[in-house]
DNA sequence: ACCTGAACACCGTTCAAGT
DNA sequence: ACCTGAACACCGTTCAAGT
């Protein structure tokens, strides 16, 4: 592990803890043992350090390799890895909102999601406009998820975001042709 | 009005033309003629600031006092003026996306989407559903759109943001039992 | 009621220098 | 390769004091 990663992984931890507006370059160096200087050597900018977070959750919640069920059953699996991997750190969700180019882990998800749509008869235009939608939601609610349901059981919260999906799968189904 | 009211404007165009990361209370101070900590007579705190600017957005988004078409028309304005509101500033979006407790601007948008999709039919159950949907959409979708499609014309952005909301709309329809 | 002046404890970042 | 030391131009915020 090079020590770049070490300061990936540290700057993740300390995201979880402390939030993302308290997640400063010297926070992160302290936690480091080191100089906020000595993260530049590393990092170029903390933008690029973020970049980099949020690429390690994009890949963490990326789609499985070898799915299994029908194309519901994958949409299911996939936007519940990207809620997961975006639960898995506090302000993970405001985070991945920061970003602006996508990066490899971002495309190779948003590729996989329309192959799944068009592989169970979507058209081209369908398929996109499925995953673009499946995303947003996914996304926002996410985001709300944080920032204002810390008191809703995880359970239930679960339970909402598996309804909200259902119901965009059934429009996706309905448009089927 | 006020000069809390003042500040409230002065904040808001400055979001507008630096952004909400460059929104600083010394920035706003200089662009009102006055040294920072006059901010904090109007203000108790930046976030105060932020949370009052989040009610002005929710405010502007707020569904029609007189509505007029069937169901599905008035859930496409009440999420177009979502979406309007938030494209009004510079990251609008993502600014909603900070506050944490729900402003008298927000509920009303809730219960009057809420109340269209009952008086369409839709159980209780059912309404809140669709409406916790429509919203996670709206804001998912207008995150991203600030902050990753600025290349995008504005009349595909737009043509877009209606199809997936049509998506979750055929998704609601076909729900009604 | 509204603002200034001065201060405090922070930020991100650069750069020469050390090992 | 990795880090320190010192500095720079910033932050949000408090508080006594002025008008």
């Amino acid at each position: 592990m090079s020590r770049r990663d070490e300061v990936l992984e540290a700057a993740l931890e300390l995201l979880d803890e402390v939030g993302l507006d308290a997640l400063t370059t010297r926070r992160l160096a302290e936690r480091l043992g080191v100089r906020p200087s000595a993260l530049y050597r590393h990092f170029a900018s903390k933008r690029l350090l973020l970049d980099a977070m949020v690429e390690h959750i994009a890949a963490r919640g990326a789609a499985p390799a070898a799915p299994h069920g029908d194309w519901t059953a994958q949409i299911h699996s996939a936007a519940g890895n990207m809620r997961e991997a975006m639960l898995a750190y506090r302000d993970g969700a405001r985070l991945m909102a920061t970003f602006v180019e996508p990066g490899p882990a971002a495309q190779a998800s948003w590729n996989w999601f329309t192959g799944v749509a068009r592989s169970a008869g979507a058209s081209r235009e369908l398929a996109e406009l499925a995953v673009d939608t499946l995303t947003s939601y996914v996304q926002g609610f996410t985001i709300e998820e944080q920032a204002r349901k810390s008191g809703v059981p995880r359970a239930r919260r679960d339970k909402e975001f598996r309804a909200g999906l259902d119901l965009i799968i059934t429009g996706i189904k309905a448009s089927f042709s």
